[in-house]
RNA sequence: GUGGGCGUAGCCCAGUGGUUUAAGGCGCCAGGUUGUGGCCCUGGAGACCGAGGGUUCGAAUCCCUCCGUCCACCCCA
């Protein structure tokens, strides 16, 4: 028997509800801010993602999926959603239109991961992108969006987790005092943040190994190397933070674990759904357009992951809509009025009424009971007697009140209910 | 990539001192009402007990390997 490979999942009808909910909060959060979908390929040229993601990441260098087309170009599976936005940005001259151009995805999101509680091989994301603008208060509307967007999903106990991490003319500065720091120490680290210190000196600030987190806590914070321009940009967006009622947590230990981040990164925190704490993250990044290939421009975005924000709303016993039911169940008493039970769940489909018949021959019963499971509000039942007569049996599921109508002014009367 | 738990019908699961028609519940189908649902009763279908190999007269049960799954590390959404 096949199955689904390692690290995905059907999306059963079962549970199409929370996903419809999410999806419908998530483009009308988008809708009330301004920004505008975009979709883009599941696959990229893989130099996409290495160039701008960090050729040294772990999502590039042991977590994307990677192949060869049939004409030997490399390509890769998305592993992130920033990176293609960009390359539409560019690509289609975006920087054109009125700046910033506001955008956003909802996408799968492919990385080859060992599986666990809210982690999987192909998840999906909602991201947001506002790309042209470099003032903090396009930061500010981005973690704005994000943070109205978890509210009006109703979750609870979310933490906003914020730092900067400088630019390319402070953080040269940042790294040397941050190996200054740890140069000392280096034969009490993990072995992972002995090569980091090499590597990317920035992440050891993130090691979770406790024996390092003593070190990590008490390491100099980024934000106290930042230059003027940075120093002034993280203020003002705490300004604008504190204008918009957004309580946040300074954490200099935020990090993020794409390279293409500059000044503002910040997460969202969950207590529950086990280890896999961060709901959503982001961040600044002013020099990716630029490393594609197009002119200096800042932006700044946020991608949020759909299977932990649902497995959240579960945890919680949030309520979501419920799927739409049936308006009517067509039924037959009698083999002789099928066909005209077929044609009449016809016609009311064609007169816009949601209608659902039984296709088999089977007993009044066990239709009955059909139709209470799919949930129908009303049960209509043509048998031969009402046939003779040029009516229907109209049954009420909620009240179990039958009336007799005449079959032409069914459509109307169930139009009104 | 590393470590640990677990794999029995669509779902939840009993059975792991070796010999069973592999039990039960939910769900599904049918009947109890030859034109009527949600409750109840009865019956039925549905499992080569994750896969392969081994030990044995005999394995769901013991051993090995693999696969899958879950949890954790790593990393991230």
């Amino acid at each position: 028997m096949f199955k689904a490979p390692r690290g995905t999942a059907d999306t059963l009808p079962a549970n199409q509800p929370y996903w419809r909910f999410v999806e419908d909060k998530a483009t009308a959060i988008c809708n009330l801010y301004g920004y505008k979908r975009l979709d883009t390929p599941a696959f990229e040229d893989y130099n996409l993602f290495a160039r701008t993601v960090g050729e040294g990441t772990d999502i590039v260098t042991k977590e994307m999926y990677t192949f060869e087309d049939r004409s030997g170009n490399v390509m890769a599976l998305r592993p992130e959603g920033t990176a293609s936005v960009c390359r539409a940005y560019l690509e289609h001259g975006m920087h054109n239109l009125p700046q910033p151009v506001k955008l956003y995805y909802l996408a799968a999101i492919f990385r080859y991961e060992r599986p666990q509680a809210g982690r999987y091989r192909q998840h999906h994301q909602f991201g947001c992108e506002a790309i042209g603008d470099a003032d903090p208060a396009v930061d500010a509307e981005v973690i704005d969006l994000v943070w109205q967007f978890y509210r009006s999903l109703g979750l609870k106990e979310l933490t906003l987790h914020l730092n900067s991490i400088g630019c390319r003319v402070c953080r040269p500065a940042y790294l040397e005092a941050l190996k200054h720091y740890y140069s000392s120490a280096l034969n009490s680290l993990c072995p992972d943040c002995r090569n980091r210190f090499e590597k990317n000196p920035l992440r050891l600030l993130d090691c979770k190994e406790p024996a390092c987190q003593a070190a990590a806590d008490a390491a100099p914070a980024t934000t106290r190397s930042l230059c003027q321009e940075c120093g002034r940009h993280h203020d003002r967006l705490q300004k604008y933070l504190l204008r918009l009622d957004i309580n946040f947590k300074f954490n200099h230990r935020l990090v993020r674990g794409l390279d293409y981040y500059t000044r503002t990164v910040f997460e969202i925190q969950t207590r529950e759904a086990g280890a896999q704490t961060a709901l959503g993250g982001g961040g600044r990044y002013d020099n990716l357009i630029e490393d594609l290939g197009g002119k200096p421009t800042p932006a700044v975005g946020f991608g949020t992951g759909i299977e932990r924000i649902i497995q959240n709303l579960i945890t919680q016993k949030s309520p979501v809509p419920p799927v739409a039911r049936p308006v009517v169940f067509i039924a037959f008493a009698g083999d002789p009025a099928r066909d005209a039970a077929f044609s009449l769940a016809s016609d009311l489909r064609r007169s816009g009424i949601s209608a659902v018949a039984t296709l088999s021959s089977r007993s009044l019963k066990a239709q009955l009971k059909q139709a209470d499971a799919s949930g129908a509000r009303h049960t209509v039942i043509v048998g031969e007697e009402e046939l003779a007569r040029g009516i229907v049996t109209l049954r009420d599921m909620g009240t179990s009140q039958q009336t007799t109508i005449p079959t032409s002014d069914l459509a109307a009367r169930l139009s009104k209910t």
